[in-house]
DNA sequence: GTTCATGGTTTGTCCTGGACAAAATGTTGA
DNA sequence: TCAACATTTTGTCCAGGACAAACCATGAAC
């Protein structure tokens, strides 16, 4: 049982697929047709990749994710994928200078492992900007920073666990201040499908919701696509909203969200958003997909134009 | 790819993987061990699964996380397995009248959906009792309860996410306006082992200390032992605390616990509580268990002694 | 020049049935 | 009562074959 702690750095299957989001079905699969990833084998002849095998894979499945082919990704080094992966994250050429060193100063924060100073920075801002901006301005770019940072090795878990959990404070505290008392049209209940761990994006996307007046009902992540028709049903919900980070499988993604808008109400909207839905928008018709937080308030607006419209023809 | 709107309410093995959180291995191995479940075959001659084998799966699985093995369950029907949930939800009577109104008050406002109420309720009892009385008195109480009565299937998942989502919100809204500045000792570093998916004790017991004044981080869920230590070491904090849901096997915390313990530091003290650790003391040297929350106050002023102790012998 | 059908290729997931170690349970002796 | 050992249960892993959906390139038609 200890086995993990004797053979330093040494993963089994099952870690891996957690690790990667690769399936170990696609992991030996890999292995047969493309002689990578090949692991040892320890005394049960059963497969441990080394680190290093795992730091490619989620090199690898990062690219995968942003639409290139297993086939022309396996044979290069991790250099060169690490460069694919720069060229491709959004040219992040950012022509605010201002914006950028927040970014630089809240990184600092997180490497050195300053909470305190961390949460006044990210608090600092949250007041200057107001909470829609702080989110398509700071936290969205700074996730996509963070992550990027931690995929390719740049950053501990901890130091992603400890961004992670202070944005979230944050975000919480000020949506429930806004969320006081409003009831107002559309109601919009959120969540995620099962097997999804981030919560952020949800978080995100009620900070989003939460200024516009419209009454949000978090219901936190996983949550069986079974259980999310039958209370958006129930409890008379206009807008059904789900979120998918980018580690999440977008075949699950597009399935559950088939099925969903098949059993839905059609008078209740479907709408989904986040990096595991990318390139995904036309297998999905009945289903607003969003590329950007930032569409949210015009979607909404455009929700209670027509509802307005339909109530007056 | 269609095929599970095809069939309608049939479910590909990926499908109920992600509902019941069983793999599909087990589900495959249980086929041909047991005879159940015995899904009929699509025209590809892959498995299809029926909601009511779905269901029956959804009941084993629950009562497998209370200790129970599937040999014994997996005759059962589904009305022999709901009766067991019954019976494992444990008697808990309750001698304070008042108390039990709340309770009742606020599991009305689960079952009906009424979020809004539900938050008011709740922040009026928070307001009432400040957070350490709101803690140990509601909801720690209120967990078992909505644990209990989600086992036995009678809240469904949706209001299990509800109420968990809400006392989120409140304790975050709560921590994060006593914590404004605190730098005082002891300095508690919190979080969970891999695995573990449940953030509301940990929530619970950063709300225990925070109005005690020490300096308290968070690092949310899952981070490996490893990281655990490292960061522990790098901050110098003085206490690691590590949350256990009841559905987190014994077994796998007292062997992490050992681990941590053995290659952290001994000044740094290790703090262990949850459900999860029920009848593991012993086993564990040098590892402080908590029965209970309301023991973190004390224990606190007792670390704030021996400290001082130590510094003027 | 853009859209649409076509056919070949790539790729992920599913299948069977065997194997084995960790966990749980039962048994024995101090 | 507890510890050590034997046995059964149970989840996960393996190999290697199969197939359909997704992707890509080519050419025809508007």
């Amino acid at each position: 049982m200890n086995t993990p702690i004797l053979a330093p750095g040494g993963l089994p299957i099952a870690a891996v697929e957690r690790d990667t989001g690769l399936a170990k079905d696609t992991l030996r699969v890999w292995e047969r047709r493309y002689g990578f990833p090949l692991p040892v084998r320890d005394s049960n002849g059963e497969r441990v990749y080394s680190p290093e095998q795992v730091d490619k894979l989620r090199l690898i499945r990062r690219l995968i994710d942003q639409g290139m082919r297993p086939a022309k990704l396996i044979g290069l080094d991790p250099q060169a994928l690490g460069q694919l992966l720069e060229e491709l994250g959004s040219p992040r050429a950012d022509d605010d200078p201002e914006r950028t060193a927040h970014f630089q100063a809240i990184l600092k924060f997180v490497r050195l492992h300053l909470h305190e100073e961390l949460r006044r920075a990210l608090q600092q801002l949250l007041m200057k900007m107001g909470l829609q901006q702080f989110i398509t301005g700071i936290v969205a770019p700074l996730n996509h920073i963070v992550g990027d940072a931690w995929l390719r090795g740049d950053l501990e878990v901890v130091e992603e666990h400890l961004y992670t959990e202070q944005v979230q404070n944050i975000l919480r505290t000020a949506i429930s201040t806004q969320t006081s008392t409003t009831r107002e049209r559309p109601m919009v209940m959120l969540t995620t499908f099962p097997d999804e761990q981030h919560a952020l994006g949800l978080l995100m996307v009620e900070a989003m919701i939460a200024p516009e007046g419209a009454c949000c009902v978090s219901l936190g992540i996983q949550t069986p696509v079974e259980d999310i028709r039958a209370a958006a049903t129930a409890g008379r919900f206009d807008i059904v909203a789900v979120s998918f980070s980018s580690a999440y499988p977008a075949r699950l993604a597009v399935d559950g969200l088939r099925s969903l808008r098949a059993t839905l109400p059609a008078g209740i909207a479907l709408w989904a958003g986040g990096a595991g839905l990318r390139g995904t928008e036309r297998k999905l018709p009945g289903v607003k997909i969003f590329q950007s937080l930032e569409e949210i308030p015009h979607a909404l607006a455009e929700w209670r134009h027509s509802a307005k419209a339909a109530l007056q023809p």
